[in-house]
DNA sequence: ACTTGCTATGCAACTAGTTTCATAGCATCA
DNA sequence: TGATGCTATGAAACTAGTTGCATAGCAAGT
């Protein structure tokens, strides 16, 4: 039911129509929640029939109608009471980490490929995280961003680490 | 379908009946893939339809008999296959995450105290991720114990990564 | 004229995983 | 004697998420 919650953040920031949503989910959201826009419609009709997001058909020209979703006080009610709740503490799920785990079952040069593009993925949201927060936090962080801040920020450690993880792997495994 | 791999992984170590799967999957292999002994149950007699594990039923006094699962050729070539295919770098799906991004709309004590909680368990799982380091791989490590081994210091690396983070956020938001 | 791509919403079928319940014998402790 | 807990397997119902398909109009490039 997380992706109820995600989307209640998101409206939370700024209404926001399904199309909308699916947008931020491949952007900044989408970085620690992922979602297909045909889930959030799903989710999103789920929500309304529950009454904590509400729909405004907001007619267009040149291009097609929309539904534009607000949270409601119902719903600002229901977020406050979850962020409230203790968060059960995740266990990672990997299946690069099964991969390497079992990698004397493998060809070895395959797995090191496997690494070296793995590094390169995270060098690069590595990057644009780096970007990010050098364009929008250059300086102090307001109390409203502190949680998208923060978030960011491990996201940028999140990175480092895996970036060192995976560079300690190919020192391991490439012949030198 | 990655469950699959995850046992043929366990399965290639060693046989194992589906109740030693569960309990792999509470220890080493459940650091990085959960799974119920519902879901192993089930998936092992996919697995055994498609010819990829096989079945043995071993008679046991003072106690059920048991079927114990070993992986089979084609089991191995799949394994092997799956291996050498690219794995599809993984983006984080974090509940955590997504509560402290929405932050703002909730109450700031209680995040605090959600923080700490996580800072708390994650310390303990770095603990018994070094004891483990400490015990099984006091020295070098040989060709077999590398992939383990590789993805027990991606476990310590993560942990490290996440007290950091959290304590980074703890000394932002609390009083002082 | 044709194709590609963007905005915009959604259904249908499927897969993976969770939750709840059921069974059954043995051991151990109070 | 009753309660708890371990070994051992599994069915049934449900939830969340994925994949593929459909529709439809406008814009822009070839």
């Amino acid at each position: 039911m997380s992706l109820e919650h995600a989307i209640l953040v998101s409206l939370a920031e700024r209404s926001a129509s399904g199309y909308d949503l699916a947008r931020r989910f491949d952007k900044s959201i989408g970085h620690f929640w992922q979602a297909s826009h045909q889930q959030i419609y799903k989710v999103l009709s789920r929500m309304e029939k529950g009454g904590i997001v509400s729909a405004t058909v907001v007619k267009q020209e040149d291009r097609p109608d929309k539904r534009v979703y607000e949270i409601t006080s119902d719903g600002r009610c229901e977020l406050r009471d979850w962020i409230g709740l203790p968060t059960p503490v995740e266990v990672l799920r990997s299946d690069f980490a099964v991969k390497i785990r079992g990698m004397q079952f493998g060809d070895r040069d395959a797995i090191v490929t496997d690494i070296g593009r793995h590094r390169d993925a995270h060098q690069g949201q590595l990057a644009f995280y780096l970007a990010d927060a050098a364009k929008h936090y250059p300086g102090d962080v307001s109390d409203e961003d502190l949680g998208p801040y923060l978030v960011l920020r491990g996201g940028i450690r999140y990175e480092q680490g895996q970036i060192e993880w995976l560079g300690e792997m190919l020192e391991r495994l490439s012949p030198r």
